[in-house]
RNA sequence: GGGUCAGUAGCUCAGUUGGCAGAGCGGUGGACUCUUAAUCCACAGGUCGCGGGUUCAACUCCCGCCUGACCUACCA
């Protein structure tokens, strides 16, 4: 009966023998911590205003002083000081001492003034345990800082860490701007199948899974991509999706294995629309959260200003290698070239360009960057642009030497896309991921789908740019963990 | 997948050459009516990540495993 958790179990026991019930069932206040705080912000050190207010939250320091009391309460706006004293209500000091604990929820009542230091303080008339912790705290002047427990109990880790919760508020708002900016643009928000028979729109590896009442394998969507587009050939002009997708890979600073990614597809569109389109979000993102363009995060800083830096992967390159556009398409000389910089077992020459550029120019795109010209064999579901066949209608944004926006004119030949997918089979099967391909949606481009581009943006990664996180974990309230 | 580092009280961390397991906060008891890391006195609190091994003796050295972080590799 020596550790804490015993030392409260106990108290609350006596609470309820007491005929005081730990867990209430309501408490409504009438205000909360930043409210009063705002409200009362000019009174005077002494002042005292008699009015009655109700705030509830948890209760996280208190200093004892024998015949008087304060303690913090920390409610969903931030925290505020209360003062208990003994001339005001012997039997409420008593009560206090004898059964509250930091940790708990609590609810109080009183007035209000300013403390000689200069808090302003609730001084409390009455006080009631809304819902008894029976364990500790974690410690309060270091707080909870072990990202191991803090990732399993992101519970501790909200109650102790104001900063955690302020990055999932902003996570929040981000997606709720973002909905808004595309509804106001005509946008249809829908909802595709997470349960997939194929996994398709992407090249990973999926989570499987069975139906029973189907006798069926089923797989969890690696990405929406062809439902979305099942739906501009069905008529809606504009849609998205903001979902999870599912990646059966490996765990990383930027991958969780669910993640969550917006998908947009515009018909009418090509591939610079949606850069227009994707830079307007951004820059108005930027203001609305920020206040400004220009984000400041530390030392980091990332500028939303428009328009956003735009680079040709073959200009770079080229230039890099020191030869000239022309001579970059040339596979003989581009593999003498990069011999001494860079090792690959590629032999194909858009594989080999974008890896190069992938390798020694991406990692350092450290402001918002898109960029464009990507190789046709590296880029199968993106028309050719029609100046030069070699490259395609495709841009990637960068931030931060990470991959945040993958957009472009989508391909709707129905015959190219068969044969597509006649080859991905092929490659499929040597890499054993022997599924079969959505040939439904090949019918559907049959049909005829409409000029059309796309983009994929990953929510999270754009929130660790927006939040200054350097590890996915920290924008995903519960991530990928190992059970203990 | 490969490499590096870490795991000790509820939390944050020390722990020397292999020689009794430590501190602060938190807790309990006591003093204290304007503190905010309150202060002061006393006390309690340990599966040293887990399992083997070496040794008279292991938190410490060796082997294996678990969990995490970072780097690297893979990655529409």
């Amino acid at each position: 009966m020596s550790d804490e958790y015993s030392i409260r179990s106990k108290k609350l026991r006596d609470l309820v023998e007491a005929g005081s019930d730990p867990y209430k069932n309501f408490y409504t206040p009438n205000t909360n911590a930043k409210e009063v705080k705002d409200k009362y912000q000019k009174i005077q050190v002494g002042e005292h205003i008699d009015t009655s207010i109700k705030v509830s939250g948890r209760l996280i320091t208190i200093r004892d002083f024998g015949g008087s009391v304060f303690f913090h309460i920390q409610d969903h706006t931030e925290k505020i000081q209360c003062f208990l004293e003994k001339k005001q209500n012997p039997e409420l000091l008593e009560f206090f001492k004898k059964y509250v604990d930091s940790g708990d929820i609590v609810g109080v009542e009183g007035s209000i003034f300013r403390t000689k230091k200069g808090e302003i303080t609730i001084y409390v008339r009455s006080l009631k345990i809304l819902a008894k912790c029976l364990h500790p705290l974690p410690e309060k002047w270091h707080g909870l800082r072990d990202v191991e427990t803090r990732y399993r109990y992101r519970y501790l880790d909200l109650i102790m860490n104001p900063e955690v919760k302020d990055i999932f508020t902003r996570r929040s708002k981000i997606i709720n701007f973002i909905r808004n900016f595309l509804s106001e643009r005509g946008f249809v928000e829908v909802e595709t199948p997470y349960l997939q028979p194929v996994p398709s729109g992407a090249l990973a590896k999926p989570f499987k899974t069975y139906h029973n009442e189907l006798e069926m394998n089923l797989f969890l969507r690696i990405a929406p991509e062809l439902y979305l587009k099942r739906l501009i050939v069905g008529g809606f002009d504009r849609v998205f999706e903001i979902g999870k997708n599912f990646r059966n890979e490996g765990i990383t600073s930027y991958h969780n294995p669910e993640f969550t990614m917006l998908e947009l597809y515009q018909s009418y569109a090509n591939y610079e629309d949606l850069m227009k389109l994707t830079e307007e979000l951004l820059y108005n993102l930027c203001k609305t959260i920020n206040g400004e363009p220009i984000l400041k995060l530390g030392e980091k800083v990332v500028n939303f200003s428009l328009p956003l830096k735009r680079i040709s992967i073959p200009e770079k390159v080229a230039e890099s290698l020191g030869i000239s556009k022309e001579e970059l398409k040339d596979l003989k000389l581009l593999k003498e070239k990069i011999k001494g910089k860079m090792e690959t077992d590629s032999e194909d020459w858009g594989e080999i360009v974008l890896e190069y550029f992938e390798e020694k120019i991406a990692d350092s795109l450290d402001e918002p960057t898109f960029v464009v010209d990507f190789p046709v064999s590296t880029s199968p579901l993106a028309k050719r642009k029609s100046d030069d066949q070699d490259y395609t209608e495709r841009f990637e944004l960068y931030i931060f030497g990470m991959e945040v926006a993958n957009g472009f004119s989508e391909l709707n030949d129905p015959i190219d896309q068969r044969k597509r997918f006649e080859e991905q089979m092929k490659v499929r099967k040597t890499r054993e991921l022997l599924e079969d391909m959505d040939w439904d949606f090949v019918k559907a481009l049959e049909y005829g789908m409409p000029p059309t581009a796309g983009e994929g943006i990953g929510i999270d990664r754009l929130i660790m740019t927006l939040t200054g996180a350097s590890s996915i974990k920290e924008v995903i309230l519960f991530p990928a963990m190992k059970p203990d």
